[in-house]
DNA sequence: TAATAACTATTAGTATAACAACTATTTCTA
DNA sequence: TAGAAATAGTTGTTATACTAATAGTTATTA
């Protein structure tokens, strides 16, 4: 691998991550659905796994605290969702779906899917494996 | 291709594209480059292509008029680009590095080179290739 | 040529990303 | 068990992304 490509790789990667998150965002102003990109991973996840410590949920989400508590601030301004203390452990919040925030999940869902699957037309399954192969070990060799 | 591998793809990127970006910067404040990830790519196209309007130098960069006007706004309080004024435009900047932008491009230049190769470890031509296929596709699907 | 449209850069506002610093709690350990 | 260390979440700051609005300039066109 020579110097020079190097360049294109980081500059491939880049614009086309940009690209995907921008398609995203720009479907679900256009829809109406008043989420971003960014909310709506969050929303899904507590879709799929109830309630979650906002730790766990940005660990889960490659996100830092920081971040990951101003999306649920702006989630539970709109309703979306709660935070519940946590049990056991009084520093900690369970973070869940309201009942409006479920509805919207579910409303959202296959819609989104849609907008999702359009980056993916004209490539195959092996297409998927190369592709994780390779986003894998970039990864890894800066973990 | 069904439905549920999408997500996959999608979160593959994301999350790479974050660490590529995130392992430059650290390499970056770590070695007291003083310049952010972003500054450091608007510096060297200014350095390969002399002076440019912003306006160009902006969708060359895939970036929007307001984000890369305050991007030329730190790297001139920095003292590494100068604003000229356009010889036959009056709303227009010719954007160009100072002696001091110029000598930061040269120095930094190898070390960087050197930072991003990292990714790469492990990867070959071919992989590049197939890297560079399936991107392009998504990129072209969302045009 | 006067009015209109288009263009260039900027400013303002909101959202996300990363980091540091902080409070309140819990866990460790000597 | 008291003190230290670790953890959970928040707040503050800076940088970037995107949208909308604006000022100033240039191009169009009626």
């Amino acid at each position: 691998m020579n110097d020079d490509q190097y360049s294109s790789y980081s500059f491939l990667l880049d614009r086309t991550a940009k690209r995907v998150k921008q398609y995203a965002q720009q479907r679900f102003t256009e829809l109406g659905f008043n989420v971003t990109v960014d909310q709506w991973i969050v929303l899904k996840h507590l879709y799929e796994h109830d309630s979650m410590k906002q730790n766990e949920l940005a660990e889960f989400l490659f996100k830092d605290n920081p971040t990951l508590t101003r999306i649920i601030d702006l989630l539970c301004d709109k309703g979306l969702t709660v935070r519940n203390v946590h049990p056991t452990d009084r520093r900690s919040f369970m973070v869940s779906l309201t009942k409006e925030g479920t509805k919207k999940v579910e409303q959202l869902s296959p819609k989104i899917k849609a907008i999702r699957l359009k980056a993916w037309e004209g490539l195959s399954e092996r297409d998927f494996n190369q592709f994780k192969r390779i986003l894998d070990t970039i990864y890894k060799n800066l973990g």
